[in-house]
DNA sequence: GCTCCGAATTTACTCGGAGTAACAAATGAG
DNA sequence: CTCATTTGTTACTCCGAGTAAATTCGGAGC
């Protein structure tokens, strides 16, 4: 990232300077809250600067603090994959029977979605860079690849299948989600049947 | 200043326009197959400079024929869903029962797209337009989401579900592509295996 | 045959956004 | 007081998309 650069020999190793005048100590955390509040106020296609601007903070900021553009989309990333698997935690917890607890799933991650719309949409279409994409799916993955897997190696049978499996349903929700967010075809519930009723028959049957 | 001399030799300093009538006649079709090839061989990342450099044409001409980033996009999206469709045909017809078929037609949609893995990575991350993505994914699902909906209204139940089903489908196609040409984590029957695994039970269902 | 007009093209530009280098301000140690 | 170090800001470069102005040639009119 920075690089030091070394002038003359480190005669006395000095604590960081505070901030000057008065000024407001600007945390990482901090610029991404307002990152995603200014995403989710103005749009999934605001800038590096207006980001900035949002956090009453210049850009070499923004920059030192979060990393590049992509950096900051895998940051922000990890906000929404967290929130999202709040929702479905919420959401499955209230189920009993595993059907009824993977529609809950759907349900949590599409409300979740729905209510970050362009939080979603910043993280998906964000980045030329398939990179960042990557990441985003492998987070999001990273349960459903775990969860898979143990069922799959209980069962006796290649774990190496989890990944294919987590791997379709993300593509499957996400890709239903950004045309269901522009769209709006049909309401939430439709959406959730729907697809509860197209996925569960094979991932029922997925651990065996 | 500008430097934009120093690159070309000073010998043809300038190779005046060319005769129009015995010319090379410039055809959309040809330019998307230019394009095509370029990105095919430089990468998926190629500009529109590259693109209109690999066809021997100027920028200008490159977007009167074709018009802008987007709609190359586009337009390559067509190619290549069509490429795949013919790949998917192909492998569908030589199964007889439908779950060779659709194994089949996973089969063909892998090894298609990994014959022509920098045109998906193109056509994929190539615009942070989400309504290219949004067409991309239309034109993909639009056969399917023709087939489950005479499916689904033969069974008199509601046609609107075989757009989120469609959309499903692509979304776990797509996804899981992507992360196999990166990954090479298996090999190509295997993803096609544990993808038809996951989606037949549902697809074979879906109809009722 | 010469000149001028229109069509197609190329050069050279603008515009916008990502990312960064150079500069200024301020602070604590010596 | 002075200087080194850190922090923040201005102003820049770079690069690529998209386009406007300039240029040349084929062909029509004189």
């Amino acid at each position: 990232m920075s690089k030091r650069l070394s002038a003359t020999s480190p005669r006395t190793r000095r604590r960081p300077g505070r901030p000057v005048g008065g000024g407001v100590v600007v945390d990482r955390a901090q610029l991404l809250a307002a990152a995603a509040h200014v995403i989710r106020s103005e749009g999934p296609d605001a800038t590096m600067a207006e980001i900035a601007a949002a956090a009453t903070v210049t850009k070499p900021i923004l920059y030192r603090a979060v990393g590049d553009r992509r950096a900051l989309t895998f940051a922000l990333s990890e906000v929404l994959v967290d929130r999202i698997n709040i929702a479905v935690e919420e959401r499955r917890v209230n189920a009993t029977d595993p059907r009824a607890q993977f529609e809950g799933a759907v349900r949590g991650y599409l409300s979740a979605v729905d209510a970050d719309r362009n939080l979603f949409l910043f993280v998906n279409g964000g980045s030329q860079d398939t990179d960042v994409i990557r990441g985003l799916i492998d987070r999001s993955a990273a349960q459903l690849i775990e969860l898979f897997a143990t069922a799959r190696s209980a069962a006796g049978r290649d774990p190496i299948a989890a990944r294919t499996w987590a791997y379709a349903i993300v593509g499957a929700f996400q890709v239903v989600t950004l045309m269901w967010l522009r769209d709006a075809y049909c309401d939430l519930d439709t959406v959730a049947d729907d697809l509860t009723l197209l996925l569960w028959p094979g991932v029922a049957t997925a651990g065996s």
